[in-house]
DNA sequence: CTTCTTGTTCCATTATTTGGAACGTGATTT
DNA sequence: AAATCACGTTCCAAATAATGGAACAAGAAG
């Protein structure tokens, strides 16, 4: 057999063992993590895939509304992705018992409060409530961010004992996003002790320049979900002041939905 | 050619020749569509899969986060699919362009705007624009509602000739949501005809009791793409006179997204 | 203890995907 | 105008992955 010789203990490629779904859904990653619309060429280039196998491929995709082909022949990320993503966030029941607790934290601190998940190495941001004049909506909602240099990543990865830590880092890149980001496994190793001995996570323009966050730790019992809860804005408003004194208050809002969580969901059947 | 030999009209059952791509998105719709977390019995009854085939799908779909499995053993839409969907309406052009106008018809009417593309017999929200207090971001962004009683989908259908129109309704149902729903295709119709005669499209609490709105077709030249953008709010502000007074404002919106749409894609390469 | 119900695994059979090559088509060059 | 090229699309035998029935666990109910 030509499977996979010699038990690589890689696996880090994601789900190569879902089939057809898999080389699929690399497809439709493709195309909607790339920047600008691609052609089908480019994806061509990129996919090592015959020409008339990836051509099928993009069809089905097509086919079924999760890719779209403009008028210049371009691939693009398809609105059905939308209407399904739609009923997993109007349903998701984890957000629905978090929401009201955001809304206090922003109330109390006026600045713009994040929900995020740990999925893998990334954040995904669940929700998030802003204060007066909402910028742009939707916007963060979905977007996918490295855990090492944000608030909420970090508070999520500091809820993971060693081992589990260094299993979900392994072969982990970091990327200098600016000059205050996390340079090196060791970097962040020491930052999540701080973090575990605080009970919070600090990031001071890790991510972007300009921008500041407190986060706390929002975890499962089995610790099979990880979470966390931000207050996030511009520096000169978060000044390392606030953000020392909203930390309790960060951590107030974690223990909260954890509490709901436990009494909502933790009956199980 | 064997293009489209016949011209067989069937085709209406959803993507059947998409292999097992087309299998396993019924399955993730079976789960985002339905109301309640499904347990593996819920799925199984209701698709019509042998037991271990069933199983195995799920678990490649769970593997590539399109569905997720919580504690009770229910399946859920995964947030894989939020993670996709925010990349899919950011980098949206369509939604891009239209903005600033949906903007400026909010400032104008005090009330929420939206934008909404047509699939199918269904409207999808791709954006939504509110005044003060907004009640609850994303909520309407990605959900899909009926064409036929919904303003902007009324709109969009507007824009189809009669052979279009009829092709695109066939064998359409009409659920009754309020006392003003449309009960027939023949009523559909007739409203149709008054909205190409008037360029834009009520909505008289046809889908939702106490909500008005007025809406305008958008079309690409090729009607390729068919789509419209509305002003809707309660019934008690938003009174019939109302709804003249703000159609030619909707018009004027739709006819400067569709300019401003020539001029940025319109150049086709 | 026995009998259901629910979920999971296995593997020969079957259907789908694959990949190479050939075919169109329009743009660019000779 | 003819020849060449870049880009998509279609076809079909061969390779591969999906299928479905049955057997296997593990609880819950009788």
């Amino acid at each position: 057999m030509n499977s996979r010789q010699g038990d690589d203990m890689r696996e880090i490629r994601r789900g190569r063992e879902t089939g057809t779904l898999g080389k699929l859904m690399t497809l439709v990653d493709l195309v909607a993590l790339s920047d600008r619309p691609m052609r089908f060429t480019d994806i061509l280039s990129l996919s090592d895939q015959p020409r008339g196998t990836l051509h099928r491929q993009l069809s089905h995709l097509v086919e079924e509304g999760l890719l779209e082909i403009d008028r210049d022949g371009c691939y693009l990320p398809g609105i059905r992705l939308l209407s399904l993503a739609s009923r997993s966030w109007a349903r998701n029941e984890f957000r629905t018992v978090a929401e009201p607790h955001l809304r206090l934290l922003q109330a109390q601190t006026g600045e713009t409060v994040h929900l995020g998940v740990l999925r893998g190495t990334e954040v995904i941001y669940l929700d998030k409530v802003e204060g007066r004049q909402s910028v742009r909506m939707y916007s963060q909602i979905g977007n996918a961010s490295p855990a090492y240099c944000t608030g909420v990543g970090k508070a999520a990865l500091s809820a993971l004992d060693d081992t589990s830590f260094g299993a979900r880092v392994a072969g982990l890149e970091f990327h200098a996003y600016t000059e205050h980001t996390h340079r090196s496994l060791a970097d962040l190793r020491a930052d999540i002790e701080a973090i575990r001995r605080r009970g919070c996570a600090f990031d001071r323009e890790e991510h972007e320049s300009g921008i500041c966050c407190v986060a706390a730790p929002i975890y499962s019992d089995d610790n099979d979900m990880l979470a966390g809860v931000s207050v996030t804005g511009p520096a000169y408003r978060v000044t390392p002041g606030k953000l020392e004194e909203w930390a309790p208050l960060v951590k107030a809002a974690a223990a909260a939905i954890m509490q709901d969580m436990h009494s909502r969901l933790g009956p199980r059947r």
